[in-house]
RNA sequence: GCGUCGUUGGUGAAGUGGUUAACACAGUGGAUUGUGGUUCCACCAUGCGUGGGUUCGAUCCCCACACGGCGCC
């Protein structure tokens, strides 16, 4: 079956709703660990399901090029393939072809892009209709459009064809998507100009789709930007169907994004700051590689209770981490994701309550202090 | 005792008669937003064994001493 949204309750713009998908039903506003090779980093789906996370997002071309999609397939498909039953959410290659391409050469066509494999270099060529018949064998719950990432800055100019360019692959890609057991989603861009994003927007919802993503943020624009571009985007969805803002993000972003409307959210950045030894906390992110942790014997946060708090010790923390440990990497990846997800049910919690814009305000105020 | 070579930061070490003494590791901070998994950036010797001398100027040249390696008695 398709997924199915309910929307519970609103507070101002902020929403709590339900999906529900063929591994199971998820609650929004919601945070998705990112998986891309079919695991998330360093984890196990036990340890995922442990830490409350809902759907995870993985990646079609990354699968692609290893092990390939017809390998997945035989597997039983990507649930199967990695042990995980929960739902599971296909991004559709189109942020690699800007973010692996970024500096080298690519060729975006009107039929697709051209571009090279970052493993071995052969020559690669993704379209829309390929992007959906490899998440098609994947077989996750959530197939997104094939799209371009617009850089930042770019011109208007640019921004427009670019724009236009991706509704005519989105109209593509539906028509080519010929499958009742998997959802598909639409993704608007437009830069950072807002009659492009109402354009995008508009546009991408008369194709229409199971669920909407704002795509194009978070690629180095300042935060005030990538919010007004959020909110020229969202006002123009349906309340009906799902809001996905892509990569995004830090710990405020997410409570920004719900403040304007958004849904869902994805981002690698608790799993990549805990390699690097980084932990969110409700008073900011600290570095547990830092000196002044050699002899702090409590936990990364008391109020927290992830299995890496509940067992745990920063100065333990540092150790692996100074000794290059991959426990130290495994350990705060548990406790990152669930410091978001913990995030994420107190937002719904207050968005239930009415009061989501004190709870920002406070989480904010401890936060950035 | 004599001869000889050497003595540069926490470590391994480059180097030059003249503004800030390479580089690497370690250390200390920072970065990271639809993940090219151990990355990137910054800082880190007021001093080149000690004491004299030559020179406008010495870590670099000269002398003595200390310490260490090697060789000889």
């Amino acid at each position: 079956m398709k997924i199915k949204y309910e929307l519970l309750k609103t507070d101002k713009n902020a929403r709590r709703g339900i999906i529900y998908t063929n591994h199971g039903k998820v609650e929004t506003p919601m945070f998705m660990p990112v998986g891309t090779l079919a695991n998330v980093k360093m984890l196990t789906p036990e340890e995922l399901k442990e830490v409350g996370s809902g759907i995870i997002l993985s990646n079609t071309y990354h699968l692609w090029l290893r092990p390939g999609e017809d390998i997945v397939k035989k597997a039983g498909g990507l649930h199967k393939f990695m042990h995980y039953d929960g739902p599971i959410l296909t991004d559709s290659g189109g942020f690699q072809v800007f973010s692996l391409a970024k500096n080298k050469k690519k060729d975006i066509t009107e039929e697709g892009v051209h571009f090279k494999s970052h493993i071995d270099g052969q020559k690669l060529f993704l379209t829309p209709e390929l992007s959906m018949e490899i998440q098609n064998k994947l077989d996750s719950d959530i197939a997104m459009s094939f799209d371009e990432c617009i850089p930042y800055p770019a011109t208007y100019e640019y921004t427009k064809n670019s724009t236009e360019r991706t509704l005519r692959w989105a109209k593509r890609g539906k028509d080519a998507f010929k499958n009742d057991q998997q959802s598909l989603f639409g993704i608007v861009q437009g830069g950072a100009y807002a009659d492009l994003r109402k354009y995008s927007a508009l546009e991408t919802v008369k194709l229409g789709f199971d669920g909407y993503a704002i795509g194009g943020t978070s690629v180095g624009e300042d935060k005030e930007t990538m919010y007004q571009m959020v909110d020229d985007a969202v006002k123009y969805l349906p309340v009906d169907k799902p809001r996905y803002l892509m990569g995004v993000g830090e710990p405020e972003d997410l409570l920004e994004g719900i403040s304007r409307g958004i849904d869902m959210f994805d981002c690698v950045l608790p799993t990549r700051l805990a390699r690097h030894a980084n932990a969110f906390t409700e008073n900011g992110k600290i570095n547990l590689k830092n000196a002044k942790y050699k002899e702090d014997f409590t936990p990364i946060s008391s109020d927290c209770d992830c299995y890496t708090c509940r067992h745990y010790t920063k100065a333990y923390l540092r150790h692996l981490f100074v000794a290059k440990e991959a426990l130290g990497g495994r350990l705060l990846s548990i406790h990152n994701i669930r410091f978001l997800i913990k995030m994420m049910e107190e937002a719904r919690e207050a968005i239930t309550n009415g009061n989501f814009e004190e709870y920002k305000a406070s989480f904010l105020k401890k936060y950035k202090n």
